[in-house]
DNA sequence: GCGTTCAGTATCCATTCGGGAACTATAGCG
DNA sequence: CGCTATAGTTCCCGAATGGATACTGAACGC
């Protein structure tokens, strides 16, 4: 029932917290649902994943390759023919990755108005500190990114 | 019905995308599990997020906040009390990183065994290599992190 | 006056990430 | 001979990430 229990994800050295990282990152995502649809090239996969270089395509691919979720296969020809496609494991991910999705796409709105609505807040506090007419006033929001 | 197909996410500029890179950061999908259950104050928080130093903390904080996804509740005494919240928002997320966190959960095994074949697939070609007895070599896995 | 608590800030520094661009290998085509 | 196409690899470099550590402020108890 309970197997939730048996990882903490808070923990640094709890392996599926290392998975959340993996699966994380820039690019891993976008490959993953770029490849859910159709087996694709190195070229049309780079075509498809925008703004991703040969660079970081190579060494995402390698990487979803060594941990199984995407197979890579060689075609001995001239010029080179290389196709990438989901394997079980990788097509497994496909539904929680669709959650997510689903969840960005439907609440993108709201995030960014209140984001909108936090810069325009820090804005207006920063200008009342200058006028020396503010109580507890907020931190500034910060950029990050 | 298929509302999917207003947003791209491989686009570069697709607005989802970026909300994926935001929760895809290194400290905010752990942030918001901790959060999941009960209100913290930031030093709770501190010690329940395994490795998060408060400079990461502040910063992930403030950016939660700034996206509506988490509240701030500041007490005015000493010394000082900070609570953090999920917000609605915020909690309408749990669901799909429920979702991520169960796959993770239930298929670390499987990526930590591919990772390990890989990789002693890996050694074995480049020892087959040094004897130059190899046709079809693989390129070398490469760490990644 | 001193130490303690809490929520951060500030500063410095090492590592990593990622972009850009050039380079490689190979066979077919002209 | 040189051009093209494909799937990368390599090098360089700037930006961003993130860790460690020290510091601040304000009231309370001693």
């Amino acid at each position: 029932m309970d197997t939730e229990r048996e990882y903490d994800v808070l923990s640094v050295d709890c392996p599926s917290r290392m998975i959340l990282n993996r699966i994380g990152d820039r690019w891993t995502l976008l490959i993953i649902v770029a490849l859910s649809r159709e087996v694709l090239r190195f070229s049309q996969l780079r075509a498809r994943v925008g703004g991703a270089t040969p660079k970081v395509l190579t060494q995402t691919l390698r990487a979803l390759e060594r941990d199984g979720l995407v197979s890579r296969e060689v075609f001995p020809v001239v010029p080179p023919r290389v196709e990438y496609r989901l394997t079980e494991l990788g097509r497994s991910l496909l539904e929680p990755i669709a959650a997510v999705k689903k969840w960005a796409e439907t609440h993108v709105e709201e995030v960014l108005e209140a984001r909108e609505r936090a810069d325009a807040m820090a804005s207006a506090a920063s200008e009342a500190m200058s006028s020396a007419s503010s109580s507890m006033a907020r931190p500034r929001a910060g950029v990050l990114g």
